[in-house]
DNA sequence: CGGAACGAGTGACTTTAGTCACTGCCTCCT
DNA sequence: AGGAGGCAGTGACTAAAGTCACTCGTTCCG
């Protein structure tokens, strides 16, 4: 299983360029986790208790308002660590994590993690980097909540899956939906039902030809226009 | 002049405890800039030339939109860095900076910056927790942004200036406001109007006495309630 | 088999946000 | 003095977002 671990650790961009000796130095202190879909890793303002690796699945970050509703940050896939931050700066988790999918998860604690990293200052280097991203990303998301609409985050999010996941059909892009509006609700920051309406909407301009968690996507190029119309 | 850098380098975090020698070095490389009130330091999508430092001042770092509407990510006083980021991941200012007074503002050359890290591992650390910081701060904007109203916005910023600025008097407490509605509106993430129609609702209910630029709390412990209500 | 639990769709409505247009008030300039 | 320009207040409106309540299917058990 170490081997397993090691491969992992080889695929994050954190550890990405180690020695075999720091490796499996690093893989000796690395725990293994497993969560069902929808288990919850932590919740906002727990006290951290080390980082997080994503070895299979997916990892959703997110943030829950006293009214229920949440706003999700990030969505961590394979190779994908989380919650560096808490762990150099002490303070509390800024957000809670749950489980999208099954997944295996690798733990390191704190302590451990500290330590590698004063042993080997190009990791420090390597975090600044992966925080900057994440810096990038919410930076994104604030301009997205400030300026757009939801219409315009639902077409980008549909945007960005056909990007991942689409496949090119006779009629056009074929997408499915792994998640359900609920959750796609909480990536753009809004409610079910609107999600519910504008897909209808789409749909009935032509763009779209929805079928329970199946859509195609008729016209990529007009959607990009509205997406792009009045930012 | 070099004794002025070096009491501002000692005031910021990133450098506040360097030896003697250390620092002198560091401030051989800094130099001095000036801008004026509303000046433009950078544009968001310039590539990074370097870090900066406020001496003196308040420098706002902005999105601004296609229809011209600004969303304020930060605004930093003296003491603060910015642009760290970039600095170190090599991509372009992810949002734009100005001016918010007439400001002083040290600037170091990206390569020198580098090179001093490089130098000294643990300022490294120090940029991680400058920048897990303003990762925290991002997100709060985030929550604000998707699970509050304008009104309770408004509110939490008066609360704020109130915290920083406020000067008790037999009425309340007196705050001056240093910004255009304008101004404030890009703060909190909406447009002028709004600022100005929920101040006169602020003042109708009886929570504040608006004067101008002028504004007294007249009911502290009642603007905290409606604030928390329904968040 | 029956029914609980969940996800989705939708009509009807309220509330909040944002836009447009216009007025009035300072301040500063030459 | 007189006008230009920036800032603030407001009425009237539109449009977006969100809420509530209910229906209809599935699926998933016990």
């Amino acid at each position: 299983m170490n081997e397993l671990v090691e491969k992992i650790l080889r695929k994050t961009p954190l550890f990405a360029n180690l020695t075999e000796t720091e490796m499996s130095a690093l893989a000796s202190r690395v725990s293994n986790r497993h969560f069902d879909r929808g288990a919850l890793l932590f919740s906002e303002g727990d006290a951290c208790t080390g980082l997080f690796l994503v070895a299979t699945g997916k990892i959703r970050i997110f943030k829950l308002s006293s009214a229920g509703r949440e706003q999700v940050l990030a969505v961590e896939g394979p190779g994908s660590s989380f919650a560096e931050l808490p762990v150099f700066d002490g303070g509390n988790y800024p957000a809670s994590a749950s489980a999208l999918e099954n997944a295996e998860v690798l733990f390191i604690s704190r302590k451990d993690f500290q330590n590698f990293c004063r042993e080997h200052p190009d990791v420090a280097l390597k975090v600044i980097a992966v925080v900057g991203s994440r810096l990038r990303r919410l930076v994104g998301i604030i301009e997205d909540l400030s300026f757009t609409t939801v219409r315009q985050r639902l077409i980008a999010l549909l945007l960005r899956l056909t990007q991942a996941s689409g496949t090119p059909s006779k009629e056009g892009v074929r997408v499915e939906l792994t998640k359900s509006h609920q959750d796609l609700a909480a990536e753009i920051g809004t409610v079910r039902e609107l999600v519910s309406r504008n897909l209808s909407r789409l749909q009935a301009e032509g763009f779209l030809e929805v079928d329970g968690r199946k859509i195609i996507v008729k016209d990529l190029a007009g959607l990009k226009r509205e997406q792009a119309s009045s930012e």
